[in-house]
DNA sequence: CGAAAAATTGACACCAGTCAACGATTGTGG
DNA sequence: CCACAATCGTTGACTGGTGTCAATTTTTCG
């Protein structure tokens, strides 16, 4: 029987407590370390960069390696990404894992509940954080009400994105879905080579399964399908073609679940 | 063929700018005003509360007639409910409705996204709201940061809700569904008698099943088939006994999707 | 190059969506 | 107060989408 690696991390969930192969190359640096020079990104005045880089932890995650924290766990920081992509997830009572979200450069994640965090954050691929300590952020907010503001502004914005996620889930088909997260993608530079009509995928089948609330093997022959279609090309599992934007688009006119 | 109250809703909202059937029964009166002696409520202390009072206006809503606002319109206004319940309800581009929450007392709704409103707000049953202008509120947002923090608590709070939202539509069958909306009402003392193990289910089963998901007929046989298991008993459509609610919880540990 | 993981495809059962018809409830006007 | 209509809620019949298990192919990585 092979065991993929999340559902180990499953198992690990249900127990709440489990810190096991976490923090395995962490390499923590001072703000002003030479790899500090990167700004924090997203609206931020050099104001309020330097009053954050002020509490701000610079950390760092090897290729997607042990966990930034665990649902269950204390939770003492708040994270900001400065590069790569944190995976958000969370698990029900049955053992099932939910990504909520994927957290590019700009995103903030880690607010507590009740002292404790609710979800997992999982590097996916290599990670630089900015690590700010709860407390002492609480704080800062209450002297500047500007930065305040941007918090709460990019929590609006968290939220809407959830809801949107939440239409995606809860009244769209597999095929639906996957031509949602794929107009999505196609939003960010970093993934989408518009000129080629080229999208790359940075998660894995597993991961976007959760992601869509399906299973894995219903998105491969879902992306089968859209290729069948002529909707798509698959030109490698992480790298796709999509000759005509609109026809994806197109698919999320339909009122029937099914087809 | 019969077309029920949400379906012509839908239509309106695809277009996107109608306005009709709106705003019919609003009485907007002076916060200082008799009914104006409600407090608003959820955690805000006298200083706040006064505070908010000198820029909200109180407004009621009939028996769930109209709307507060519809998705796309300029949002100028964000809201906090004093008594009753909203519903906050987004469509998808095909027409699908999904029910994203059902606002009680002390929550908030209404924050913009580039200045229009994202999602409908529509009373269910009667309601009493506080109309806070958005200019204004962030203008004392500026000003008053503790009363900031407050905003953002609760953002916080609606981000980690709308996520264990995501969580039951994207992991759980539909009698899983039923059960944590069930467990989740039965926090609230207000539609749960304890003593009595009864249990008042304030909205329709086409709101529950936008809600959840799912269609209103898959509700009906899911509330039958938990009959059936002896897990609950329909008293009336909006109304049921739950003799043992460690039953309802024990669904939701079971692993598989079907059954 | 070999082992492990990831991705895909196949087979099959079943949950759930849709259409339809039938009770139950609510509200309204005479 | 009752007849009537409209809406809501439930049940039935049926099909299709999708979850699960299994096997195979492809890719990754040591």
């Amino acid at each position: 029987m092979t065991i993929r690696n999340d559902e180990m991390e499953q198992q690990s969930a249900q127990a709440f407590s489990c810190r096991e192969d976490r923090l395995p190359e962490i390499r923590a640096r001072s703000f002003d370390s030479p790899a500090g020079t990167a700004a924090i990104p997203n609206l931020l005045s050099a104001d309020h960069q330097s009053l954050l880089k002020g509490i701000a932890t610079l950390v760092e995650w090897g290729n997607g390696k042990g966990a930034v924290f665990t649902e269950g766990e204390d939770a003492s920081f708040i994270y900001t990404v400065a590069s790569g992509m944190v995976r958000i997830s969370r698990h029900t009572e049955s053992g099932r894992r939910q990504v909520l979200n994927f957290v590019l450069p700009g995103g903030v994640f880690g607010f507590p509940e009740n002292g404790i965090y609710a979800n997992s954050a999982k590097p996916v691929g290599d990670v630089v954080l900015y690590r700010l300590p709860w407390n002492r952020l609480t704080e800062l907010l209450q002297r500047e009400p500007q930065l305040q503001s941007t918090f709460m502004t990019r929590l609006v914005f968290d939220l809407q994105r959830a809801q949107s996620h939440l239409l995606v889930l809860g009244q769209q088909n597999v095929s639906q879905r996957i031509a949602s997260f794929l107009l999505d993608l196609m939003q960010h530079e970093d993934f989408y080579n518009a000129g080629a009509n080229v999208l790359l995928l940075p998660v894995s089948r597993f991961d976007l399964a959760d992601y869509l609330g399906t299973a894995p093997e219903t998105v491969a022959r879902a992306l089968a399908r859209l290729e069948s279609d002529k909707i798509l090309v698959r030109l490698s599992s992480r790298q796709i073609s999509i000759p005509q934007p609109q026809r994806l688009s197109a698919l999320l006119q339909v009122r029937r679940r099914n087809h």
